[in-house]
DNA sequence: AACCCGGAAGTGAG
DNA sequence: TCTCACTTCCGGGT
């Protein structure tokens, strides 16, 4: 096993049996090294038949996992959430959530149509007879291990959050119970050190699998944290409820404590699993409601029953109510306080699924793949998503800028973690974001949003009353699998760069770098560096050498001094962190790639984790790729090249245009010209300074163009650059004009008007509000339904006038 | 002006 | 062809 310097420097903190004991945990696990799924070039994502595919680039910076853990994605998170104190959420932010459950279960979704609803009850229906087989269907366990060294990108190091899957795979209520209410209470005199358990690298899969473990990785993220200052916190045992004794004893034996991660089932529950597994070879469904679990007493912070499930069948368990003294790490636990029989959910599957091997693993085409594992017995049983179930979710990218201190607190964060909470504090950003992620350029909070209410009816989220842009995740909310984490970071990762560069408060809440370059990389911790390890875990798992062109490292990302690398040279084989600081281009007789220019700028990127003291671990030296895998890398960054190429023309344009006087916005997009036209002439009133200066008081041109006189505007520009048009005219006699690009629409009016959050959902309410004097909805008759010609077309309206001129 | 809500239809990948 | 997870548009609301 490699050393850990992770767990060398944390040492003090850690239990003296602990690495012993993961060790010998991870040696129960072997490797098979085959690779998950991939993406699509059109920003979606797939699994299945990817390997030679022309999009399997995801699997290039994946790590190595089974198959059936990357296309299953039973296995979950089973850490119930804790109340963190604001220490604790410091702590949180440097911490990740790691894969869990995907989203398979999410059910029937889509509309929130009546239909929807009945197709998901009756799927439900379906699926809750299969869903029986829930002993044997079982997943695995992520491992989220905390680490003290800042992690800040991307998929930092986390605390494991709970999602009802967590709570059942630790073999507690889950679905109906509210995630808060499953917060357990020492059961046991002995102060147990709460795990922090990292990777979602290191994942215990299904033992009728060749066995696959991260022991390196494992151990170097192993660390528990040190007490918590915070006397509040309420400190979890590890293993209280379930662990089987022996680990129960040894890992209850430290006097640490630690304030984050109630990992303790987590770990707990995957360690006697990986034990059972390794001497019985057969595990069943301990923690499976239904059968031996439900009785397990479970604590609850009194105040949130908010997530409780109306679904909740009958049977049942103790809800508990931890002590007050257990919120203090020093206070000797006393007994739970039994505060209610709260039905539980008798889980059909994945209470320990998330820890032991699976038999539904070992078949992804078994039925128990189709079905809703998690479904509460009393509830109709959700479908899981089968083919879909690897859908990158918009959920799953939430719930991990959530934990990322690139993107929160900035743009989103945490109000409560303990109770789930968040907050979306840039409602914008998010959306381009998230746009940008799934390709959807005209991704605005309205359509969002929209998905995100579609949330409420599957009780993924639920909206937290009279608080805007606040949301609690449900109780149905499913642990983004590893493969989905991956994807939102290699996402993320790809638009980081450009994302800094374009927002500088993004680098203001980043690590500090040294460089300008650095300040628009990922730090330690980040997606680069998850890729990083994953790179090398993979690598280390592979054999074969291969010849590998290899240019000297880029050292800067620096626009202005960016220089031609210099000529590559001939190396072999290669080792991950050359990998990762090095262009790499590929020799081979079967097909060849060289990486272009901007995707060498990317993987240059990773120049910065060298810099930033995240050096890969030079014990890790002999690894080397395969042709197959250097290919798919450079298919993978080439097509990861595409957004950032967006971006970052749209922020040259940016810079262009503040120096010009024009808003990014109006650059950002499809760096059409209609900046220039705003800089042209007496059209300017889209600059920053021309908004401040036509809000003015003293100016005579400070007089408020109207909307209708924009979208003249817009036409006229239209007329004069037909190739950067969002509007048009549909009927130019009748002054009928379909807005083209609503989005780009509402920035540039965001701009005009200086009101730089506009929405063009809002500009179309004010049309139909206000404005209808001016501009009146053309075809309101035909409103539903419409092609996609007859949608956003409007006409100019009694009381607007002018707009003939210009013909 | 920003945001919330939910219906309805469309989209595109699997 | 169907499912799914949205996306888009909309009319209503605070």
């Amino acid at each position: 096993m490699a050393t850990c310097p992770v767990l060398s420097h944390r040492q003090q903190f850690l239990p003296p049996e602990l690495p012993e004991l993961l060790r010998s945990f991870l040696n129960l696990f072997r490797s098979n090294g085959r690779r998950p799924c991939a993406p699509r070039r059109n920003g979606q994502w797939s699994t299945g038949a990817y390997h030679h595919s022309p999009h399997n680039q995801l699997n290039a910076i994946l790590p190595a996992l089974p198959d059936d853990v990357a296309h299953d994605h039973t296995y979950s998170a089973p850490v119930p959430p804790v109340r963190f104190s604001e220490r604790s959420q410091k702590c949180s932010s440097r911490l990740a959530p790691y894969g869990g459950r995907s989203n398979e279960g999410g059910g029937a979704r889509g509309s929130g149509s009546p239909q929807a609803a009945v197709v998901a009850s009756s799927r439900r229906s379906r699926s809750r007879s299969s869903g029986s087989s829930a002993d044997s269907s079982v997943g695995q366990t992520k491992h989220i291990i905390p680490s003290d060294v800042p992690m800040p990108s991307p998929l930092k190091i986390g605390p494991v959050q709970p999602g009802p899957s967590a709570l059942q795979s630790a073999g507690r209520p889950a679905k109906g119970m509210s995630q808060t209410n499953a917060v357990v209470p020492h059961t046991n005199s002995v102060k147990r050190p709460l795990m922090f358990v990292h990777s979602p690298l290191v994942i215990p899969f299904k033992s009728n699998r060749r066995q696959s473990f991260s022991p390196g990785i494992l151990s170097k993220n192993l660390t528990v944290k040190p007490p918590a200052a915070d006397k509040n916190m309420p400190q979890h045992p590890i293993g209280a409820t379930s662990s089987s004794p022996e680990i129960v004893t040894a890992l209850g034996s430290s006097n640490s404590t630690t304030s984050i991660l109630p990992a303790d089932n987590v770990f707990a529950s995957t360690f006697r699993a990986a034990l059972t597994s390794s001497t019985t070879g057969n595990i069943t469904a301990r923690g499976d409601r239904s059968s031996n679990s439900s009785t397990e007493p479970v604590a609850t912070p009194e105040d949130d029953t908010s997530t409780a499930s109306p679904e909740i069948p009958s049977s049942t368990c103790t809800k508990m109510v931890v002590p007050s003294s257990l919120a203090h790490p020093k206070t000797k636990p006393s007994a739970p306080v039994p505060v209610a029989k709260t039905p539980v959910p008798p889980r059909t599957t994945n209470t320990i699924a998330t820890t032991s091997p699976s038999v539904h693993g070992s078949d992804s085409s078994s039925s128990e793949s189709d079905t809703d594992t998690r479904a509460p017995l009393g509830a109709p049983p959700v479908k899981i998503r089968g083919k879909h179930r690897d859908r990158l979710t918009l959920i799953g990218f939430l719930y991990n800028i959530l934990f990322d201190q690139k993107y929160s607190p900035r743009i989103i964060q945490w109000e409560d973690i303990a109770t789930q909470i968040f907050r979306i504090m840039d409602t914008q950003e998010v959306a381009r974001i998230w746009g940008l992620i799934v390709r959807k350029p005209n991704m605005t909070y309205d359509t969002l949003s929209r998905s995100l209410r579609l949330y409420y009816a599957e009780k993924i989220l639920i909206a937290v009353p009279n608080r805007q842009l606040v949301f609690k995740i449900g109780p149905a909310f499913q642990m983004p699998s590893l493969q989905d984490r991956v994807r939102i970071v290699t996402k993320l990762l790809t638009i980081e760069g450009a994302l800094s560069a374009a927002t500088p408060e993004a680098t203001k809440h980043s690590p500090p770098s040294s460089s300008s370059a650095a300040a628009c990389l990922p730090a330690p911790g980040s997606a680069a560096t998850l890729l990083e390890t994953s790179l090398r875990l993979r690598q280390q798992r592979r054999k074969r050498p291969m010849t590998l062109t290899v240019a000297p490292p880029v050292i800067t990302l620096d626009d202005s001094e960016e220089k031609e690398p210099p000529q590559p040279s001939t190396v072999s084989p290669v080792n991950v962190s050359a990998f990762s600081r090095q262009i790499i281009r590929i020799e081979s007789d079967e097909d060849s790639a060289e990486i272009p220019e901007p995707a060498r700028k990317k993987m240059a990127t990773n120049t910065t984790l060298e810099a930033a003291g995240n050096v890969p671990s030079p014990e890790i030296a002999e690894p080397v790729r395969d042709v197959a895998d250097a290919i798919d890398e450079a298919d993978f960054w080439m097509d990861q090249w595409h957004p950032i190429g967006s971006i970052s023309s749209a922020v040259s344009v940016e810079a262009e245009n503040v120096e010009g006087g024009t808003s990014r916005s109006a650059a950002r997009g499809d760096g059409s010209s209609l900046g220039e036209i705003f800089r042209d002439g007496n059209r300017s009133a889209g600059t920053r300074s021309d908004r401040k200066e036509s809000r003015s008081p003293d100016g005579a041109s400070c007089k408020p163009v109207l909307l209708w006189q924009f979208v003249v505007e817009l036409l006229r520009a239209t007329c004069l650059h037909s190739s950067s048009r969002c509007v048009e005219w549909i009927d130019q006699k009748s002054g009928v004009f379909r807005i083209v690009q609503p989005d780009r629409f509402a920035q540039l009016w965001g701009q005009k008007s200086g009101h730089a959050n506009v929405t063009y959902e809002t500009i179309s309410r004010y049309i139909r509000l206000y404005s209808s004097g001016h501009i009146v909805c053309a075809q309101p008759e035909t409103r539903r339904p419409r092609s996609d010609a007859q949608r956003l077309i409007f006409q100019f309206g009694p009381q607007a006038t002018g707009w003939q001129m210009d013909q």
